[in-house]
DNA sequence: GATAATTGGTACGCCAGCGAACATAATTCG
DNA sequence: CGAATTATGTTCGCTGGCGTACCAATTATC
C-alpha cells in the first residue's frame, strides 16, 4: 500500500493495487474474438494530464484503459472547458471510429494515470468488421456515454459544486478502483467548469464533515456513504444505466444488433 | 402563407410552406433501400407538445421527422429539465435502437408540429439488419448527435441566457423553415433551464435591438444576421459538425462501416 | 540551506439568475 | 358580453459562483 505513495505522478491511484484489471469491454467478448483483439493491441502506460486524442484532430488509435482513466473535455471560446465524461476499464477512447468517423469531437485527457490497452485505428476498423460482439458491446458503450453526457449537461446546470464535486469524486473512486487518489483543486476546478476557489469551498465541507481528507493534491475518501449522500443522484443515474446496459442486459434480439 | 397563421398549435412554424421536405437521412440512402424503407413506414402527423418517447421507456417505434421537429430533454430531480438536443429533418429520434437498446435515456417531444416518417422498432431493426448504408448514416448521425449533447453541455454551463436563446432560435429556425414560428416564454424557459422571467428579459434585448419580434407566442426573426451575432458560437460549432459529418462526408473506408 | 514553484486558504465587490409574488393585457369560452 | 385563462411584464431580496488579488504553507530545485 505505501510502495506507490511515491510515485509523484498527480491523480496516480494510491493504495491496494490489486491484479491489474483488464478492460471489461474486452473480456466481455467471446474468447476467439478476444484473442484476436488482443493480439492486435499493446499495453501502454499513460502518463498524467497527457492528451491522448485532441478535438477535431483525426484519432489515429484508440484506447480501452485497464487500470488508467481518462475524461473527455468539451471544450468552448478557448477558454472554457468542461469535463463531459470519464472513461475507465469500463469503457474505451475513440468511440468516434465506431461510429464511422475518425475524427474526435472531445479532448481525451489521462486522469488517472496507468495502463491501457492501444490499438491502431486500421486494426481497431479491422476488428469491428471482423466480430459482431464487438460492435454490439461497443455501440451499447455508446448508448452509455450518451446517457453519460445528458446527464451531465443537466448536472452542471442544475447542481450545485458540492454536489457535483462529490459525485465526481464517486466516479473517480470507481475508476480508480481505490479510496486515495492524487488530484489538484486546480484540475478538479478545471474538470467541473469552476473557479479554484469555488473547489477549495466545496471540498472544505466536505472535509469539515469528515467525508473525505486532503493534503496537497491526495485526496482519500474515509466515509463513502456521507461521500454518497453528499452526491447528487446524477452518480446513481449513470451507474444505473451502465449496470443495466452492459453489465446485465437483456438482448432485445440477438440478431437486432448487426 | 397566411393559409396556416390560422392553425392555433404552438410552436407551428408559420410562413412559407415549401413542398414537404423529405428527412434527409432517409433521402440520403440509395435509391433501393429507400423505397424499401418507406415501404416499411408511414407519415403520420405530430401534434405540438406530443411526448413521443418517454425516457426509461421501451421504445417502440422511432421517427423521421420531416417537416415536423422534436426536442429531446433530460430530466432529474423531477422538477429540473433542460434540452439537449433538437431533431429535424436532418436527423432521427430513437437512436438507441441503432446502438442496440430499446430503451430511450431522453424524452422526446414535439416542439414543431408537422409530419414526420414513422417506423416500428421491428421493423426498423429489420431494415437496419438489410441495410449497411442506413446503419452507415444512422451511426455518422448518432456521432452528430453526440456532439450537440456535449456542446449543449458547455453552452449551457458557459453562456448567458440572452446568448444561447440567439441560439436556440437559430436552431428552430433551421428545422421549421422559417423564420417565424410559435413559441412560448414559458415554453422556452423549459427549454433552456431557466425562469421564464430570464427569457422575458432576454427576449425584450432581442427585440429591442430589432433582431425579433413577438407577439403572445409568435416568434419572428428580423434581422438574422443580428441574431447570429447575439447568438454563441455553439451555433456554428453544431452546424459545422453536422455539414462536415454527413452532408460532405469523406468516408473513412468503404468498408469500415459494417 | 536558500530559492522557486506548487498548492491551498481567505477576502472583496460584483452580477446573473433564482424564487416568489403581483399586475396587466390579450384571448378564449361559457 | 362577462369570466376565466393564457401570455407577458415588473419588482424585490437573495445567493451561488465569478474575477481578482494576496497570503501561507509545503515541496522541489539548485
Amino acid at each position: 500500500m505505501d510502495a506507490m505513495t511515491r510515485i509523484p505522478a498527480m491523480t496516480q491511484a494510491l493504495g491496494t493495487t490489486p491484479a491489474p484489471v483488464s478492460n471489461r469491454l474486452i473480456a466481455a467478448l467471446p474468447p476467439k474474438d478476444r484473442l484476436r483483439f488482443l493480439d492486435n493491441c499493446e499495453y501502454v502506460d499513460l502518463a498524467f494530464s497527457e492528451v491522448i486524442i485532441e478535438a477535431g484532430e483525426k484519432c489515429s488509435r484508440v484506447y480501452f484503459p485497464t487500470d488508467s482513466f481518462i475524461s473527455l473535455v468539451a471544450a468552448v471560446d478557448d477558454h472554457s472547458r468542461l469535463e463531459v465524461g470519464i472513461v475507465g476499464a469500463e469503457g474505451m477512447v475513440g468511440t468516434s471510429l465506431v461510429l464511422g468517423v475518425n475524427v474526435s469531437p472531445l479532448h481525451a485527457l489521462v486522469q488517472g494515470a496507468g495502463p491501457a490497452l492501444q490499438m491502431s485505428a486500421a486494426a481497431f476498423r479491422r476488428e469491428l468488421e471482423r466480430s459482431p460482439a464487438l460492435r454490439e458491446g461497443l455501440n451499447r458503450y455508446i448508448y452509455v456515454l450518451m446517457h453519460q453526457l445528458a446527464q451531465t449537461a443537466v448536472c452542471t446546470r442544475f447542481h450545485v459544486v458540492d454536489a457535483r464535486l462529490a459525485r465526481w469524486l464517486l466516479m473517480t473512486r470507481d475508476r480508480a478502483h481505490s479510496n486515495q487518489f492524487y488530484l489538484t483543486h486546480e484540475f478538479l476546478a478545471y474538470m467541473l467548469g469552476v473557479r479554484r476557489v469555488g473547489i477549495t469551498k466545496a471540498a472544505y465541507l466536505l472535509e469539515q464533515s469528515g467525508v473525505i481528507a486532503y493534503h496537497r493534491g491526495k485526496v482519500t475518501i474515509i466515509d463513502e456513504p456521507g461521500l454518497e449522500q453528499a452526491a447528487c443522484q446524477c452518480y446513481w443515474e449513470d451507474k444505473k444505466v451502465y449496470e443495466r446496459i452492459l453489465v446485465k442486459p437483456r438482448r432485445i434480439s440477438s440478431r437486432a444488433l448487426h
